[in-house]
RNA sequence: GCACCCGUAGCUCAACUGGAUAGAGCACCAGCCUACGAAGCUGGGGGUUGCGUGUUCGAAUCACGCCGGGUGCACCA
């Protein structure tokens, strides 16, 4: 509908000659302002030079529209151009849901756009902790969200098994080893506070017993064994999530190809790179960022900013046309000389997405949850999952802007689990499941929902609640497209539950069960339409929709 | 000190990217179950959008300056 009134608006401003404007289409806080409106006039009103309302007066006189389509134009206020919607193509509108089924909302937005995604990317040094659930969930969200407009999606995992971190969780574990012996030995200052230290060192003395204790250089079994458990406890928790990615890339990779002595050959050559103190320093000063990063520490190990240059590098290598990379705002520092090393290089980081989120504050009995790998007493996803359960976890991490700062209070979380919004979403599935198994109980065959629109009467839906919530269920294509131009998931949550309020707000005025078959059957589709549009946004979002609850 | 993010109802947050009367949930008050799920619905109170100046037809949104909070500012990642 937007598609054919923008050719229609801009055709009319030829006839006129205005000069063209970006014609935004919005809907109208207020009903009674019609389906859809545009500020076309009011944009236009400077550039012409007369009144706004004038403007949009010409404009609409030039308008011829398809009355099968728009039913009424007008112009209110200050000078909007508001539309309402024709019935009939309300109602050829909304069948569609029934035809497409699961994959209605899938639409060819993103025109195959080769995309890589990439989030989490934690280290294996430690189980997730609850902070990283933000992330973890905002990045299953929006990778969801790019594949059913149409991207080309990757979903990808960085992370590096080398370099300090792994040793330092290598002498950890050595140390919780050799206390596990009974011997004194001190932890390294900086080391891994946490348990599960403990269990992988108890795994190493059930496996090795002592035969282990003499110290060795490099400490490579205590790191391996580390890793692999770290690894196998973050695997097991996204799966717990429900999270998949597609590739594991390695950051050992990239040194093993030469990837990463390419970049500091190239930068040298370019006059980017130069050596002082021991160091290689990036010269970010000549980019314009504040100061010079070392790349290249005195030990002869690169930094972390190496990496990422060659690694994004990479991306675009691999043929991605579009790289999203997901960090907490505790990363955000590296971005700049990251996105600018790779401009040094000749690739455009015009499409570099870099989504920043917040942090989380976890509040438990009135008092902020430590979240620190050193700290012991971390709280892990693990343990959020553990309490508040799947769902609960998937929809109030996605359910706030990623800018936000959010408290995430544990107790509340748990104890008003009754009128916790992913609930209330739920329900509402959960309701029309009980509905339509009415209506199977009455002879409606609803297996081949294709064939049932075929044979359904839609016009019979006449009252208000009936057609806002067609209406609101035919936008459903509208809203992902809408999170995926603005790389904001948490926008599908606020649509889903406005269609659980309509749901439930027809619910509670039109009876679906009755004697007046054709009616029934009406309503049937419509309850039909409300439960697809709720599963298929609740499979988005990584949400459960139950038949029953 | 510098950079980035944030400040909206008692609390947690929206506001379709500059639009019409700033909206939801929780909490509070008052109603609604002899028919399909009351985990629901209806109504009500609650606001100088941190403060100020500016930009324009129009600002929670943009600019500048304060105030308050967060995160960074490593030869850690």
């Amino acid at each position: 509908m937007k598609d054919y009134l923008r050719a229609e608006l801009t055709s009319a401003l030829q006839a006129l000659s205005y000069p063209a404007v970006d014609l935004i289409f919005d809907k109208p806080k207020v009903a009674a302002h019609g389906d859809l409106t545009t500020n076309c006039a009011l944009m236009l009103a400077k550039q012409v030079g007369a009144n706004p309302r004038q403007v949009a007066q010409a404009i609409v006189d030039v308008l011829k529209l398809d009355a099968a389509r728009i039913a009424a134009v007008d112009i209110a206020g200050p000078g909007f151009i508001n539309f309402r919607f024709a019935e009939t193509a309300v109602f050829d509108n909304a069948k569609k849901i029934l035809v497409e089924g699961p994959t209605f909302g899938r639409s060819a937005f993103g025109a195959k756009r080769k995309t890589n995604i990439e989030w989490v990317s934690a280290n294996p040094t430690g189980p997730l902790h609850a902070g990283h659930g933000r992330q973890v969930i905002l990045g299953a969200a929006l990778a969801n969200i790019l594949e059913w407009t149409g991207f080309d999606v990757t979903r990808e995992y960085y992370f590096n098994n080398a370099g300090n971190q792994m040793r330092n969780l290598g002498e950890s574990v050595y140390a919780r080893y050799r206390q596990e012996l009974g011997d004194e030995y001190l932890m390294p200052e900086n080391g891994y506070q946490g348990d599960y230290i403990k269990g992988i060192a108890h795994t190493i003395v059930e496996e090795f017993g002592d035969s282990k204790r003499a110290p060795d250089d490099d400490k490579e079994l205590f790191t391996k064994h580390g890793e692999q458990w770290c690894f196998d406890a973050i695997k097991k928790t996204l799966a717990t999530l429900g999270v998949k990615h597609d590739v594991f890339y390695n950051e050992d990779s990239l040194y093993k190809t030469g990837k990463i002595t390419e970049v500091v050959e190239e930068f040298k050559k370019r006059d980017l790179a130069y050596e002082a103190e021991g160091a290689v320093w990036f010269r970010a000063t000549a980019l314009g960022l504040e100061s010079d990063r070392v790349i290249v520490k005195s030990t002869g190990e690169p930094t972390y900013r190496l990496p990422d240059i060659a690694y994004h590098r990479e991306k675009f290598r691999r043929g991605f046309e579009l790289v999203i990379d997901i960090f907490g705002a505790d990363h955000i520092a590296t971005i700049p000389d990251v996105l600018a090393g790779v401009r040094a290089l000749g690739y455009s980081t015009d499409n570099v997405k870099v989504i920043i989120h917040q942090m989380v504050a976890f509040l438990k009995g009135g008092a902020i949850v430590k979240m620190s790998k050193r700290d012991a007493n971390g709280y892990t996803l693990d343990d959020l999952i553990a309490e508040v359960g799947v769902d609960a976890v998937h929809y109030f991490f996605v359910m706030r802007g990623a800018n936000t700062q959010l408290d995430f209070d544990i107790d509340l979380a748990k104890q008003q689990s009754d009128s916790n919004p992913v609930y209330y979403l739920q329900y509402a599935h959960a309701r029309i499941a009980s509905i339509l198994r009415f209506a199977a109980e009455a002879g409606f065959d609803l297996s081949d929902s294709k064939r049932f629109a075929e044979t359904t009467n839609l016009t019979l839906l006449s009252s208000k609640e009936e057609l806002d919530l067609l209406k609101l269920l035919a936008d459903f294509p509208a809203a992902l497209k809408n999170c995926a131009e603005s790389y904001e998931p948490h926008r599908l949550t606020l649509y889903l539950r406005e269609v659980a309020e309509a749901f439930h707000r027809f619910y509670h005025e039109h009876r679906v069960i009755s004697e007046d078959k054709t009616l029934m059957q009406s309503r049937v589709a419509l309850c039909l339409m409300a439960k697809t549009v709720i599963g298929n946004g609740c499979a988005v979002l990584n949400v459960h929709a139950p038949e029953k609850m």
